[in-house]
This record gives structure tokens, sequence and C-alpha cells, in this order.
DNA sequence: GCCTGGATTCCG
DNA sequence: GGAATCCAGGCT
């Protein structure tokens, strides 16, 4: 299989990113095929990238080769999943925002519990829920089959005329790129919601400070 | 060292 | 709309 085109330079990472719509990632015996995902570039331009000053212990992944897996905490609670893309030291990577599970429902419905079929995996923590998947995947391969992950070609094409763009959810800096592409009409995409900053809690917030 | 706020989700 | 719950990264 080629997976050449991931490490195509960053500058390239929203073309990375419309193009593994479809694709296919495995994980403890669920398939979920892509249907959500966001592009991030690298160091420089795209202050909402987590690299995007440089490399840290967090995002050393990110600075490595492409087709590795980099995960995240966030809120204190929720891990999400990225490819690395782009060429070594690019640090561009795809946020894997949702998907179908198209195998191993009944395991996946184990992990995420009580909900419908087509929640499974919507949304980008949930989706690493139904993989089954935590920080042990960071770093790993998702494309040589050596780590828990791995992402093959659609067994289903994409129609171009079906993928639709717009801006990424939930991110504060840069809102107006469009670097969020999914599939229109999926029942699998997640809710769109735009970055809210958080009401500022403590006395210093509720001194003359409106609260909108 | 301290402090802020986050590529979210679930519940009220 | 807000809480839950941790820590990376920026700043003092």
């Amino acid at each position: 299989m080629d997976y050449s085109w991931l490490d195509a330079p960053a500058a390239a990472v929203p073309d990375t990113a419309r193009s593994l719509l479809g694709w296919e990632l495995t994980a403890g015996g669920v398939r979920i095929r892509l249907t959500e995902v966001e592009a991030y570039a690298g160091t420089g331009e795209d202050p909402a990238s987590h690299a995007h000053r440089g490399p840290t212990p967090r995002t050393r992944v990110m600075f490595g080769p492409a087709g590795h897996a980099y995960t995240y905490f966030v809120f204190g609670m929720h891990w999400c999943l990225n490819v690395v893309c782009g060429r070594e030291g690019e640090a561009a990577a795809v946020l894997l925002r949702a998907g179908e599970v198209i195998d191993g429902l009944d395991i996946a419905r184990k992990r995420r519990g009580d909900v419908a079929d087509r929640d499974l995996a919507r949304g980008p923590a949930r989706l690493v829920v139904a993989l089954g998947i935590g920080p042990e995947a960071n770093g790993t391969s998702m494309i040589d089959g050596t780590g828990p992950l791995l992402l093959t070609p659609p067994s289903r094409p994409v129609d171009p005329a079906e993928i639709a763009q717009g801006p990424r959810v939930g991110v504060a800096a840069a809102h107006d790129v469009p670097w969020r592409y999914w599939i229109a009409g999926d029942p699998t995409v997640s809710p769109y919601r735009r970055h809210v900053p958080r009401r500022r809690t403590g006395a210093s917030a509720r001194v003359g400070v409106p609260t909108t």
C-alpha cells in the first residue's frame, strides 16, 4: 500500500486531510470509516496547531515521520488522535474527528455504552474510546502494522462532490481557516460548535465584568 | 514555580 | 450553559 501522499509537504496538509475521508482505521477489533477530519499545519503559520511554536515534549512525535499517531490529553479527561503528516520536522497533522463504525459494532458498543450507533465515534474523543486506544498509541505507526492502529484505503469510494469543508471546531485562533472536511450529509459527522471562551471564574471575574 | 485555559463530552 | 478534571506551556 502506498502511503507516500501522507508526507506531502505541510503546505498541502489540507489536501491530505481531505484525502483521508473514507479511509478506514482499525484497532482492537473495531473498524471505522473516517467521515470528518481537520488539518493542522505545523510550526509557524498555524496558531491553532499544538506544534506552532516548535517542538515540546508533548508534541515531539508531530515532528517525526508521517503516518504515526499523535495522541493528546485534553480537558483533564479526553484523548484525541491525529495522523502525523508532512515531511519530518514539519509537524503537520490531521485530527480524526469522527467516523462510522463499520466493523466490530458490538465491541464498540461495549466501549461506548448505550448510545445510538451513529454516535459511537461521532466526535474525536468518542472515536478514540470506540477504538479502545489511549496514550500508549502515541508515536506508533498507523501504516506498518507495528502499532495498535492500522490505516487502510477506503472499501467504499468517497465522491469528491460530497465532501464539504468549513472552520475547525472549538478552535479559538484562526477560526476563519476552513480546514475541517467532512462527508456531507453523513449522520456520523459531529455537530459543529464554534469556539466559546469559557467564562472566567473567581473574584476578578465577578467584579464589573459583563457576562455577555 | 504559579496560573490559565484547552483540537471535549455529558447532563441539567 | 456549565461542570468535570489534568497538565502543557507561557509567564513571573
